[in-house]
DNA sequence: AACCCGGGGCT
DNA sequence: AGCCCAGGGTT
């Protein structure tokens, strides 16, 4: 590794110099252990600490080590990441799990491009566990960072890009301080956590105001550019409750759309069925319209019950088994994971 | 390069 | 309503 400059070193002195007046009291840090610091670093891609603490303390207590998780059944895993999101990260993080304890010899791997092969663990992640847990010189390009950069050095390429993945981690890389590298990671997300936000910042607070390209141009609240074009869509379910005394008819999503390995009822898309293949009953509709916002979809759901007789209750098992889908007796649904929206109406049907 | 994948909190 | 959050995978 190269020497770095004097002006690259002052930056990344300021910086650490901050973080060790102001430091956030985290629980994964202070450990070295690869695994706990992988499992946090899963947790808090694209969620807040505020949000991801308890995942991490119920994960870190249930499964206290990669063979502990790697032994899990993926539904158990997935239920104790219900609620938190993006849930391809769970599945991933079971996946990675099993593969360190069976193909590696429960082995964590130690090395930046080692952990950038694991299914989940990107240039971020992988840059994040090398640095905290081995202490290896490489640095972290989150969110914050884009921002911190952004704004300190005035550049204004649009951090959506792929050209901006690179310019950044380039420039970062150039920025990480040779001695402990990880404390200098931790501490520029710190900064820019805590400081350097996106919106308001308290400036004048900043011990890098004097050198900030940004503040001497009074150009903070166009640093970072990002150009956002997502666009959301709009989808209207409609579900159908279907019980047959204590059993319920549950369905586990398949890939291609969202909620992936989740369960939910059976639904259709656009208006709601007048009646369901298993019976000349017509579905009760629940007046109450649920409105479930995600990030790149919004979902209006309206929710249909059907009460099965007893006497079909051979009929409606048939049914599941052509249908793909799963009856469930109504005191194992908690064990089910299910997206957030599913757990609100089960809480106003008093389940 | 463009698109997909959750849920929550702040402005 | 829009933006952002210790991003990454797929096409």
């Amino acid at each position: 590794m190269s020497r770095k400059s004097s002006e690259n070193q002052a930056f990344s002195l300021k910086i650490i110099s901050w973080y060790k007046a102001n430091p956030r009291e985290l629980p994964w840090r202070g450990t070295t252990d690869p695994y706990k610091i992988w499992l946090s670093e899963i947790i808090l891609q694209q969620t807040r600490v505020a949000q991801g603490l308890p995942y991490y303390y119920a994960f870190s207590e249930t499964y206290p080590t990669v063979k502990d998780l790697a032994l899990a059944p993926e539904s158990e895993v997935l239920r104790l990441w219900q609620g938190l999101g993006y849930y391809s990260r769970a599945r991933n993080l079971h996946s990675c799990a099993k593969f360190i304890w069976y193909e590696l010899g429960g082995i964590f791997p130690n090395t930046y491009s080692e952990l950038l092969k694991l299914k989940g663990v990107g240039s971020y992640t992988a840059a994040a566990i090398s640095s905290f847990a081995f202490g290896e010189v490489k640095a972290v390009v989150d969110g914050n960072v884009f921002r911190v950069l952004a704004r300190y050095f005035g550049i204004d390429t649009d951090i959506a890009s792929g050209k901006a993945k690179i310019e950044f981690e380039t420039l970062a890389n150039k920025l990480i301080p040779n001695e402990n590298p990880g404390e200098y990671n931790q501490a520029i997300m710190d900064f820019g956590a805590r400081l350097c936000v996106p919106k308001n910042p308290d400036c004048p607070k900043c011990p890098l105001k004097e050198t900030c390209f940004a503040y001497q141009k009074n150009l903070v609240k166009d640093l970072p550019v990002k150009i956002n074009k997502t666009k959301v869509k709009e989808r209207n379910l409609h579900y159908y409750v279907i019980r047959c005394g204590e059993n319920w008819v549950w369905k586990k999503r398949k890939s291609g759309d969202i909620w992936e390995g989740l369960h939910d009822f059976p639904h259709s898309e656009g208006e709601p069925a007048p009646y369901l293949g298993i019976s000349e009953e017509k579905p009760r509709l629940i007046p109450k319209k649920y409105r479930h916002i995600l990030s790149h979809q919004r979902l209006n759901a309206s929710f249909s019950e059907l009460e099965i007789p007893l006497e079909k209750h051979q009929e409606l098992s048939k049914w599941c088994e052509n249908e793909g889908y799963l009856l469930v007796a109504e005191n194992e649904i908690e064990y089910l994971a299910k997206p957030k929206l599913i757990v609100n109406f089960l809480t106003d049907q008093g389940i």
